[in-house]
DNA sequence: TGTACATCAGTGAACGCGCGTTCACTGATGTAC
DNA sequence: TGTACATCAGTGAACGCGCGTTCACTGATGTAC
């Protein structure tokens, strides 16, 4: 790794990473739509054809982007989790699911590639591993509430998932009409979902 | 309107309401950034330069088409409360939400185009309008079950929203697990939301 | 009823653009001996 | 420790593409007289 410090090496050092960089800065600012591979590697200080050493094509690198998206997203609702660790699964859960909101409201653009269907998508196999611990992550929080071993802790899950991304859109959307305050709906919708999810389906 | 039907007149008849059209086929087919001008024009069988006629830029024509889709929305939502108009507020609510659900699961595409932030979207009065009326027709429907004069039908009209557009959007763009049935989600969420939205926020 | 003419709604060629990808190449690295 | 050489990771020019928009134009329509 010994990368000489002045006068632009030949060869880029991590340009793997470089590239996931820019891709994911580019997509913060403009929304998934915004990046082109050019730019990207115009960003990365590297000719537009160096990437194709790194990803076969473009949308490969996006998968990339959305899977990193994935695992930082985890790691913040496992922050939430860590942090009331010493309280009750209600309390739990709903921190949770504000890690949830907060983590969509402050990355935007890469949330919006996360949950997007993409042609890209399919074949990675790292992006499925992620989203998937993603889904593990709020079924935990979601059983420690309503207790183990119940059936219909899936959809108690899926329930708390639609809510907590139906708000995240919206938001981001700006489609809530000007008169609501998200902040307002975020605390008392999320507040609710723990009694909610006691109550949502068919009792034991 | 004296349209000759045979060796293509020269004039169109409609041009306005076949871009709209095939704007709106080619957004169901593949998604809102399948569309572009050209290919629209190709379609309604005028040259690409045509449609300037009817719509000054490409974004317009895009906008024009999200409005038409909050009419057929509304149309919706309003032919579901007048289905169950003998019935109970509650049961009213619900079939509102599993049409609004149904609705966006039929046109996939264009409740994609509906629900996302657009450059062009902004300026378009039509859209403005369609998208409040839809606002409108739901909150009308919370607050005919909450009870009318309360000051938090709207963070509550604002939950139901939040969940049944979570719902349609991990449906459309499949990020539920595979595990999880979306129908069985749909009617269990669905049918905890009139409970829910008692609760949902301090008493009154 | 006929005609002149303004207006409207099209055409098709051209412009300039940025894109993803390909290709022959070259500079740098690391390994075998 | 030195050197030959395969491999890797870059370059930069070129290809072909489809895009939105502009422009000078023309065919069709409708209205005033």
């Amino acid at each position: 790794m010994a990368r000489k410090a002045k006068s632009r090496p030949y060869h880029h050092g991590d340009l793997r990473e470089a590239l996931v960089a820019s891709a994911t800065e580019m997509i913060e600012e403009g929304g998934p739509s915004s990046f082109t591979l050019r730019e990207c590697a115009r960003r990365a200080g590297v000719s537009h054809a160096a990437p194709k050493n790194h990803f076969a094509t473009a949308e490969d690198l996006i998968a990339e982007v959305a899977a990193r998206g994935f695992e930082h997203f985890v790691a913040a609702l496992a922050q939430a989790a860590d942090r009331s660790v010493d309280q009750s699964p209600d309390a739990r859960l709903t921190a949770m699911c504000r890690a949830y909101v907060d983590f969509a409201r402050s990355h935007r653009g890469v949330y919006g590639l996360m949950f997007r269907e993409r042609s890209g998508f399919a074949k990675s196999e790292h992006l499925r591993t992620a989203a998937r611990a993603a889904w593990e992550q709020l079924h935990q929080a979601v059983a420690a509430v309503t207790g183990p071993g119940r059936r219909d802790t899936d959809a108690k899950a899926a329930h708390v998932w639609s809510l907590v991304h139906g708000i995240a859109s919206l938001t981001i959307d700006r489609r809530f009409p000007e008169i609501i305050d998200p902040e307002a709906v975020i605390a008392t919708s999320v507040a609710s979902l723990p009694a909610a999810i006691r109550s949502v389906g068919p009792p034991r």
